[in-house]
DNA sequence: CGGTCGTTCTACAACGTTGCACACTAGCCG
DNA sequence: CGGCTAGTGTGCAACGTTGTAGAACGACCG
């Protein structure tokens, strides 16, 4: 049915293996027999059997890209990069959409498609610390975001703590007071909203302003619906704000929405600014000023180590941790620039990279 | 290394061909046996190795998903949708960013990645009615959108020229004389803009509005960029108007920032409606009017087809060509609901199914 | 002139799985 | 009691590719 080397080799009148070497770009050949084999493959319209060429190989030249949902602009745009990222280097991303459920992101891991792939990059939002034990697995793991540290792979993540204090005392330093925070998840420990609400109370502090309970503002998933009824609750409460800092882009479009529906001026009367800086917020009304953590920086990052794992071979190089760079993105929400004007990068947090020892314990400070 | 169905074998005690057969869900296999082999593929954690399988069953269990970029909220939602109704299925999504580029849309259809996914759902941009011989492939293929009609392919659409006219008569009906539209194709025969234009032009004419051309704004990309600037090239000419259609909610969402950036009021001095209801659509400020062209029953339906054929054997059926319904979607920024309200269903355009002839000819009417 | 080296091409045996054909048992029917 | 069927399991031969080893040839060196 299909055309397979053999056939092109009975036409090229070569050996199945010269048309191997031919494909592979073997250069012991001689010109005018790749030039005969080349024909036979146009000729006969071959193209080379992947699922042969995989088992034998024992590559398949996928990688996975698990996030917990593409309809969540972060993770479409992420997804993006990733694969424009791997697709530069020849390799092809299959993604995978857990739907932040602890099963689904343990199948992963496990699953059934888990021979499917080279390797994986894993954005975990169930799994926590406690179940490093689930990591432990004989494929190449990059790690996103800030829920599970000490596993034994490579880690991308964002510099959380310093870009959330740097965007609170952004805030601070245009004269609010009364800053809200959105998105908080009480009580716990890892994860991007006990990072980034970190960095907003060392921002407090810094700017030497009260750290008020009634300001922050829980709100589970991030998503737009969840930002606006956060927003909605803590106005219903008659708590006196004159900003908010939302933990992710989505929540505070959510919020902008809930400021617009009780006519609050933004930024006004209330300064409003997120994280993420996802293709949205350019083009929210008002432009919502934001927190680029590096997200373009991020994929690369993210493709180049799994690669380079994949590629590796004995030894085990010591894990990695890398933080990108991030910016603080002024524009109208915060008042940083006039209505018509783009936007201004008010503020860099620098990124970098530290190893890792083999036992999952960071080799830097922090 | 790796265990393989060899070892389990050896460990049940039991043929490979028994393993397999019991991995498959062969059923004439005594209980007994059952168990034991699969407290074998416990123990060594063996998973099936799909490469091998691939080569032996002919089949990978991938389907291609072809869009032109993910980080377009239309594109990141419908693959949302395409991954999970495909994954209800069993099978795995496998997703190609084209960049709209006519390159890469040719590559998708004979490119390298051709042998390793059984079907393809396919977004063209770039390829257009003259291109109909490439779609001669020996994989089935799933046709989304306008621009290629009388491939050999199965098609799914929207509802384009009746939903666009209905949405540019709700305009009309709230009493609005001068609508404007943004994101037309000038001289495009075929595709969305062309389709939408003309629905637009019948909604007017049924409307007893008259039809002047400098109400018509072009935009290239479907992006909010050039939304926007149509919407301000609109507005600096100085043209006239109470109402703007945008082909798309994209384009819609830039001219709502132009049009605040302007200080118009949306919907009291213009009234404003989109295209493809995506989620941004409920959260914009104020939260946009849009045509929900039935994206979930689009992806559900693509990956039907696809599956259909892929399984399907012997004589080939004619090619289909589906289109579920449509809904315009009134919201705030055509002052449908007010603020705070979530929105309401002002008009439905029933869809439904047609065969096409194997030539590629239509068999209904249209 | 024998030996060594670089170039060009080939034969063979896997990679791990499943389709096919078949062996064997037990029960049942006529 | 012979033959048939249903149930249960096995062996063999692919699927299409590439890694390994090596054959054949000429050039070059000492």
């Amino acid at each position: 049915m299909a055309v397979t080397m053999h056939d092109v080799a009975q036409r090229a009148g070569v050996s199945i293996k010269t048309v191997s070497n031919v494909v592979n770009g073997y250069p012991y050949i001689r010109a005018a027999t790749r030039e005969r084999v080349q024909a036979a493959i146009e000729d006969l319209g071959y193209r080379v059997n992947m699922s042969a060429r995989n088992l034998r190989t024992r590559r398949t030249g996928l990688i996975t890209l698990a996030v917990p949902e593409l309809s969540l602009p972060y993770f479409a745009e992420l997804a993006d990069s990733v694969i424009s990222a791997a697709d530069e280097a020849g390799w092809t991303v299959l993604i995978e959409q857990t739907s932040a459920s602890r099963e689904r992101e343990t199948d992963v891991l496990s699953g059934r498609r888990r021979h499917l792939t080279d390797g994986l990059i894993f954005s975990p939002l169930a799994l926590g610390p406690d179940d490093i034990g689930l990591f432990t697995v004989d494929f190449p793991i990059v790690i996103l975001g800030e829920r599970v540290f000490g596993a034994p792979a490579d880690h991308v993540t964002m510099n959380n703590v310093a870009a959330a204090k740097a965007a609170t005392l952004h805030l601070a330093s245009l004269g609010r007071r009364r800053i809200a925070l959105i998105g908080a998840h009480e009580g716990e420990q890892v994860g991007s909203a006990a990072l980034r609400t970190t960095g907003y109370l060392e921002g407090l502090a810094e700017a030497g302003l009260p750290h008020d309970p009634a300001l922050i503002g829980e709100a589970g998933l991030w998503h737009r619906s969840t930002g606006a009824e956060a927003m909605r609750r803590m106005l219903d409460e008659g708590v006196e704000i004159d900003a908010v800092f939302a933990l992710n882009d989505a929540l505070a479009l959510g919020a902008l929405h809930a400021l617009h529906a009780r006519g609050i001026d933004v930024p006004g009367e209330v300064a409003l600014i997120g994280f993420d800086d996802v293709d949205d917020a350019k083009y929210a009304v008002p432009a919502l000023s934001s927190v680029d953590p590096g997200r373009a920086q991020i994929a690369r990052t993210a493709v180049e180590l799994l690669l380079e794992r994949i590629g590796a071979t004995g030894d085990p190089a010591p894990f990695r941790r890398v933080v990108p760079d991030s910016r603080i993105i002024g524009r109208e929400s915060t008042g940083d620039v006039v209505p018509g004007q783009d936007s201004r990068v008010v503020g860099v947090q620098p990124g970098g990279t530290e190893l890792v020892q083999a036992t999952g314990e960071a080799s830097g400070s922090r």
